[in-house]
DNA sequence: GCGTGTTTAACTAATG
DNA sequence: CATTAGTTAAACACGC
């Protein structure tokens, strides 16, 4: 079996898309799958969560909805991926343990009490019971597997991951690409090719802008930041992947008449009539780019969903107790672009909190509330983990981005936290290491 | 040479 | 089924 460079990588680890189908797969009230059994290991486990009840799989997802090719796929791409362990795990397991933590699957960890009565298993569909060392046993290669598992987030949530989590809301690529390997172990190889998907990131989506260096702040590479318009981009709530595209249209209309007039150079006849650019789309008091250090020019834009308006965008929402108002040497201050207040939180809340729909429901949609966007999921244990310290590298990968129940981390990894929260709040576990880039930001 | 940034193209998968 | 979002590869330019 050939297996294309495209899906050897999805072999090692899915892609967000997969995640989100899951997603939509669990939002029905009542979900039985068959229970999953393609590595001769399954969990089926009744659980509550959100008021609703499933009896799910091992990973709260229909395994018969993936081909048998990709199983097959799996396990063969398991083998390219240097110090992978995914032996045991489904697909879909290997991608999602947070969420399938998250909802409450038994996926006990190392040093937590739990009997072999309460995860009874089936092999190829016969039940067996698991002694307390099967149990542990699979739970260390579980927790292995996490470790190099695909985050089920797209690069373009990763960037935003980064940027968010910078107290300046700018991060340079290399920050970025620390961001990313400190946070997510499965992105410290193969570097060369994600890194590439990065840069391609930045450069085509519209909702990255680069900011360039000052004279009295040399060094490599332009910073770059969130466009203002672009929190909204993951309006559905559900944030592995958007509906929409965070487009510039003015930008693209820029770019169109570029190409027109390159045409017009080519071919000698006339280009088209150009409609002038937002002959009829919305615009927004956006920032003029003669103001800014922007190499974008046109700044004007428009989403296909509502955005906030300047008002709405400088009306300072409430802040949790950790938020720090931003100081005028933010990014957008330097973009001229209205500002509001952003929490200064942890890379991990930040992430949270950019997942979260906060900003969303009180600037967009009041009462909108994702039934499984992150948010909901983790709403409730975000607070306690952001309290408690808690590192998410120690727990050895980002099952805890999903979930961070203090009842199903293991009790030792919770008591204790890496690093002590500084007085600014900004971090409870997690030291970025761009921290004195940021820092020299702000003198 | 290397890191950064841009662009194009091909492809997969999700969505309407 | 067409469209779109996202991923990956690759080529190229630029500056240090």
């Amino acid at each position: 079996m050939m297996l294309s460079p495209k899906s050897a990588y999805e072999a090692q680890g899915g892609s967000p898309s997969s995640m989100q189908a899951m997603t939509a797969m669990t939002t029905g009230n009542s979900y039985s799958p068959s229970s999953y059994t393609s590595s001769g290991y399954s969990v089926t486990q009744s659980m509550t969560t959100l008021g609703s009840s499933y009896t799910t799989g091992m990973n709260g997802v229909g395994m018969g909805t993936i081909p048998p090719s990709h199983t097959s796929m799996t396990a063969m791409g398991m083998n390219s991926v240097p110090g992978s362990q995914l032996t045991t795990m489904s697909t879909m397991g290997a991608q999602h343990p947070g969420l399938a933590n998250s909802l409450g699957v038994g996926m006990a960890h190392p040093g937590q009490s739990m009997s072999p009565m309460t995860m009874q298993g089936s092999v190829n569909g016969v039940n067996m019971n698991l002694t307390r060392e099967d149990v542990l046993n699979r739970q260390k290669q579980y927790r292995r597997s996490y470790t190099h598992a695909k985050p089920p987030y797209s690069y373009i949530a990763l960037i935003t991951m980064a940027v968010q989590s910078s107290p300046n809301k700018m991060v340079t690529l290399s920050e970025i690409y620390q961001f990313i390997m400190d946070l997510f172990p499965f992105y410290r190889q193969n570097q060369q090719r994600w890194q590439n998907s990065i840069r391609h990131s930045l450069s085509f989506n519209d909702c990255f802008v680069k900011v360039q260096r000052t004279p009295d702040r040399p060094g490599k590479g332009s910073y770059w930041t969130l466009h203002p318009n672009a929190h909204s981009m993951f309006e559905n709530g559900c944030y592995l992947r958007r509906q929409k595209r965070f487009k510039c249209e003015r930008k693209a209309a820029m770019k169109a008449e570029q190409k027109a007039e390159n045409e017009e150079v080519l071919s000698g006849a006339p280009a088209g009539q150009q409609p002038p650019p937002q002959a009829n789309t919305p615009v927004h008091n956006s920032p003029t780019p003669e103001s800014a250090h922007v190499s974008s020019s046109p700044m004007t834009v428009t989403t296909q969903t509502p955005s906030p308006t300047l008002t709405q965008l400088t009306q300072p929402k409430p802040l949790a107790p950790t938020a720090v108002p931003v100081q005028s040497q933010h990014p957008q201050d330097q973009l001229g672009y209205p500002t509001r207040p952003i929490p200064q939180t942890s890379p991990m809340s930040a992430a949270m909190s950019m997942y979260s729909t906060d900003h969303i429901k009180t600037s967009v949609h009041p009462s909108f509330h994702h039934p499984f966007s992150i948010n909901s999921i983790i709403s409730q244990d975000h607070k306690l983990t952001e309290l408690k310290g808690y590192d998410p590298m120690q727990y050895s990968g980002y099952a805890s981005m999903y979930n961070t129940n203090p009842s199903v981390v293991p009790k030792q990894e919770m008591e204790t936290p890496a690093v002590t929260e500084p007085a600014t709040g900004y971090f409870s576990g997690y030291v970025p290491q761009y921290s004195t880039t940021a820092s020299t930001l702000q003198s």
